[in-house]
DNA sequence: AATATACTTTACGTTAACGTAAAGTGAATA
DNA sequence: TATTCACTTTACGTTAACGTAAAGTATATT
């Protein structure tokens, strides 16, 4: 039933169960030339290294990395020698996000700004009635 | 040729050039009730508040948000007397966006982690050797 | 032998957020 | 009058990241 259990070796289903995706999305990873496991007649056998490589795409995904991308960093743990432009481009794609991460951060401050003067211009329109403030509660 | 210069109503190239979108983008939002501008004749003339509604489109859309999401956080803005509920939408929406920009934050922070022990590796992979790193320069 | 289980390949379907013609209208200008 | 400009509507196309059958194979179990 279970391929491997502590052997370093696992089928489509064990990974997937593991990382809460679906067997299609790996198949999917692998055509795109994402994953390269072996086979076992028809079978895909997934190693250690393998299951590494879906834990980085997995972690890309997470930041918001398109597969594409991914695919371009996850080659710079393949090769034995990873060479100065490809590390490079790694920082590049982290610095990147990391700008990004920003940038949304921002957009997220200044709704919080119109939240509170949309709130101000709201209170203020109220003006003189200071009861009836119930909307307030469990805020 | 320019609709209203300063005196709140735009035309659609206006708003397009101001908020660096297309056309095709705002007639796409009001297709999918998220803009109401009037009408001269067949073409759209867009109020100061049809421009503010945009600018907050765009501010979830840079957020993260989808258009749906954005079309019920809009929403608030609307009506002349928001109530609880929809006040408690909107703090919903932004905590959960919170949430996922730490998650995000976790990820990247992962990444860099593995980037340092995979870069650890390599150098210990390179044992004794002292010279040529060069791929260290400039990064 | 028959069913179940786990896997395979092939291939069309789905959603979001627009892009991109195509064809037409109305007003201003050469 | 002919052209240009700004705008319109209608409608099909596009990309990413899978979902979802459909139909077949190999092995294990009843």
């Amino acid at each position: 039933m279970n391929s491997g259990g502590s052997s370093g070796s696992y089928s489509i289903t064990d990974l997937s169960r593991e990382f809460s995706v679906t067997p299609r999305t790996l198949r999917f990873y692998e055509e795109k030339g994402l994953l390269n496991p072996k086979r076992s007649g028809k079978n895909r056998i997934y190693s250690a290294g393998d299951r590494t490589r879906l834990r980085l795409i997995l972690r890309g995904r997470q930041l918001g990395l398109s597969l594409e991308e991914s695919a371009e960093v996850i080659g710079l743990y393949a090769p034995g020698t990873p060479n100065h432009e490809q590390l490079h481009l790694l920082l590049q794609k982290i610095e990147e996000k990391r700008e990004q991460l920003c940038s949304q951060r921002e957009a997220l401050d200044a709704m919080l700004g119109d939240l509170d003067r949309w709130q101000t211009n709201f209170e203020a329109a109220l003006k003189a009635p200071v009861a009836n403030h119930q909307w307030r509660q469990k805020v």
